[in-house]
DNA sequence: TTTTAATGATACCACATTTGTATCATTTGT
DNA sequence: ACAAATGATACAAATGTGGTATCATTAAAA
């Protein structure tokens, strides 16, 4: 079961290394070379960022991306749901058909105030207090 | 996301219906017919059930099956392992390489964090407990 | 003893999602 | 003109989920 999937994970990445240089355009041929994110994916991923306003872009030579939210403002709830839609826990089981079963209709209630309880969890974690955790050091890849 | 697929789900409610008629044996042909759960598809998740130890079984005319564990005993966590794999929110993201890049470092200890509380609040889950919740009535098929 | 109703074992399959790749057009700085 | 970047879009592989199909075996009942 995934929290996160790997287009969320890589935009965070991505977006990480963007924060760190502000008013720099930083180009997907950086990023995949700093970051080791497959590059058509990255470029799939990066205008998907683009077309909702999370970072601004130029084409042609010394083009790039570069973030238009402050670190501040952009949370990763918002990531989240731009790559995998609107987060819940009960996905698909209760949307349709509203209790197909009485498991369902008893699991319904515990399975919400869990939910409940990991969105407000998600909503406390922005870029920036993201970046503040680890000093905004890029050093773990020598560990492995 | 889901936190629970459709073969957890299913066998909660088999295991739900077994549980209400102990001693007695309930071939996959009644709960099909009573919980509307597709014919085969119910037929591999007893017989997965069976090689865990949840149910016993009896093959031939009369046959069926029956809980081998009391319902007080029987938790929530324990299905979902069986059909879903330890629960994990971080599932594949952190397991072969360990922190792939810094956002998933950062992010690992929040999501480590998430994960035990959910396990937590999962673990207080029983059989029993939700049969008690609902009075143990399977009356929510009409308000279709 | 034959039939019937059940499970045991196992292989297969359709579909959606995830995780990418490939191609060509367009833009912009040198 | 050329090189380096994004924009748009179609395609594709791998995996997971949800479900079928088939045949063998067992046991009760007729």
């Amino acid at each position: 079961m995934k929290l996160i999937t790997r287009d969320t994970d890589y935009a965070l990445r991505a977006l990480c290394f963007i924060a760190k240089e502000p008013k720099k355009m930083i180009a997907a041929r950086k990023l995949f070379s700093e970051l080791g994110i497959p590059y058509p994916f990255l470029r799939k991923i990066m205008q998907v960022l683009k077309h909702h306003g999370i970072v601004s872009s130029c084409k042609g030579q010394g083009g790039g991306f570069s973030l238009l939210v402050p670190t501040s403002r952009l949370y990763l709830k918002d990531i989240i749901r731009i790559f995998q839609g609107e987060f819940s826990l009960n996905e698909c089981l209760f949307k349709k058909k509203i209790c197909p079963g009485v498991s369902s209709c008893m699991l319904r209630r515990h399975i919400l105030s869990w939910e409940k309880q990991l969105k407000e969890n998600i909503e406390s974690v922005s870029i920036e207090s993201l970046l503040s955790e680890t000093g905004g050091s890029f050093e773990e890849k020598k560990n492995n």
